[in-house]
RNA sequence: GGCGCAUUCGUCUAGUGGUGAGGACUUCAGAUUUUCAAUCUGGCAAGACGGGUUCGACUCCCGUAUGCGCCGCCA
């Protein structure tokens, strides 16, 4: 374990986020761990990155290396961990002995058939379905007997009925009657052994790792009842806990893939921007109760505080998220730019070239693989588009090509290296004006079939920046081409 | 079904016992422009419902509705 287990000063904020490896990062996860980072930083405390991989069969290295690593690129570091539920065996079972010494946890020997028809049948007469305690007054005798027969079996805490108050940092006091939940499963069996159960390793782990704030989605808000009763027969202090509203679709029900992608890598693939991400995420049930809306990771730090968090769920609203990301595109610079867009853009091109196309785009650009699309007609060779898209509202063919060989006869004598963008202006301009003269002083009829001949496209850039970036020859080329459309 | 949590423009949200209920995204219109984008200007658009308390409630209280979450040998 690459632990780094400083010293800890009394006081001190000490907050984890604690994914389990069954999935890419999720962006609710993300979030998650972004407040917790926040919180963290805020105070000059710690964020710790603990992998929840009890559950065997579900847990994958790729996606533990995917979490780590999306976190990483967001920006969202950690500075303690990661450490590892399945690393931490002894851990658990030491106090998994101190609750069957002490009489508050128990074997339970019924079958997972038998439990679940017993759920149904509660739920039939509209009741909670929960556990009935069968096993929990099963004499020890009876318990060794099973155990050496082999019988499988679970542990169950004893669940002792109360109230328990828990004060919620950002929803105030909140009141369960634990009356209402069974004997909670802890541990369970596994192949290997035993091994334990999410609302037990939390417990303990949080208390080990002496976590002072828990901060997580609102989905464990009634899971919170059930960790102070465990904490309390174990003896435990109480972190404080802050549960976060949750993500949403549009349905209002918690995001999920059908609405949209949830993971990390599919946003970074798309070419969003991790500041984009981390700013929208921020948002996302938080606001700095001022009327600024673009924040950076380090601001956010300044200005975050749990009191300015929501209580009700946000739903992801992706437009806006595109708004942000296109307002990060614009902020960087061209250099910058050019390497993010590398991955999108053709190989073996030069790199001045590429610069040059990228800045054209830059602020056309929503996401980073829209570039692909953009900006595929400067390396054809041969552009496909229909004759029709050369015409410029009534433009006949006729005219089309007058405008085409006007064109072609003003470039041709214009010199290779004066073939910039100012110069092209210069000269080009005045001529269109001839043909806006007579036509309401529009000058597409001249400039839309340039446009069209260099790009192909319905939409794009300018033409005389175009011109100079494709140069003399090329753009000669493609006007000719055009013509030979027309005919 | 039980328990819990929530409810301001379409969306994210601000704010206050007396406001023209503010901002951003979206959208619409205009400016600019050969197109698209960007930019600028302007517009549309909101306190779930019902009761109270109060001179006055979006704001405080109660109830209702609706939505969501959780009720697992998942986390």
């Amino acid at each position: 374990m690459l632990n780094n287990f400083k010293f800890i000063r009394p006081g001190e904020v000490r907050v984890r986020i604690a994914p389990s490896p069954t999935g890419f990062l999720h962006i609710g996860t993300a979030r998650t761990a972004l407040f917790n980072y926040l919180f963290a930083k805020k105070q000059q405390g710690i964020f710790i990155l603990r992998i929840e991989d009890t559950d065997i069969e579900r847990s994958f290295p790729k996606f533990e290396r995917d979490i780590m690593e999306n976190l990483k690129w967001l920006g969202i570091e950690w500075d303690e961990g990661p450490y590892r539920q399945s690393e931490r065996g002894e851990i658990y079972t030491k106090y998994l002995k101190k609750l069957l010494s002490e009489n508050k946890a128990y074997h339970c020997f019924c079958s997972k058939e038998e439990l679940e028809a017993q759920r149904q049948y509660q739920m039939s007469i509209g009741q909670a379905p929960r556990y009935t305690g069968k096993c929990r007054e099963l004499s020890p005798e009876k318990v060794q007997e099973y155990l050496t027969q082999g019988k499988s079996s679970i542990i169950r805490f004893k669940v002792p009925a109360k109230k328990v108050k828990f004060n919620d940092l950002i929803r105030g006091e909140v009141e369960f009657d634990t009356g209402l939940i069974g004997d909670m499963a802890i541990v369970k069996k596994t192949g290997q052994g035993f091994s334990p159960l999410y609302n037990f390793s939390v417990v303990i782990d949080d208390f080990e790792m002496k976590i002072s704030h828990v901060i997580r989605g609102e989905d464990h808000l009634s899971n919170t009842p059930k960790q102070i009763l465990i904490q309390e027969a174990l003896g435990f202090p109480q972190p404080k806990y802050a549960h976060l509203p949750l993500i949403l679709g549009p349905d209002r029900s918690k995001l999920s893939k059908r609405h949209a992608a949830v993971s990390i890598t599919e946003y970074r693939k798309a070419g969003y921007l991790p500041e984009a991400l981390n700013n929208f995420m921020a948002f996302l049930g938080w606001n700095p109760g001022t009327e600024r809306e673009i924040f950076g990771l380090n601001s956010l730090v300044k200005e975050f505080s749990l009191k300015q968090v929501q209580k009700a769920g946000a739903i992801f609203n992706i437009k806006k998220l595109d708004w942000l990301n296109g307002f990060y595109i614009r902020q960087k610079s061209i250099e910058k730019l050019t390497e993010l867009c590398l991955p999108c853009l053709p190989k073996g091109v030069d790199l001045n070239e590429l610069k040059k196309i990228v800045a054209l785009y830059q602020e056309r650009l929503k996401k980073l693989s829209e570039i692909t699309n953009l900006t595929k007609f400067f390396f054809k060779e041969r552009l496909e588009y229909p004759k029709t898209l050369l015409r410029w509202k009534e433009m006949s063919d006729k005219e089309i090509k007058n405008s085409l060989d006007k064109l072609r006869k003003i470039l041709s004598k214009i010199k290779a290296e004066d073939f910039h963008k100012e110069n092209l202006e210069k000269i080009l301009f005045p001529e269109a004006e001839k043909f806006a003269k007579e036509r309401a002083g529009d000058r597409g009829y001249f400039l839309w079939p340039l446009r069209v001949a260099l790009t192909g496209e319905k939409t794009s850039a300018g033409p005389f920046e175009i011109a100079e970036i494709l140069g003399k020859e090329r753009t000669l080329e493609r006007l000719k081409q055009a013509k030979n459309k027309i005919k």
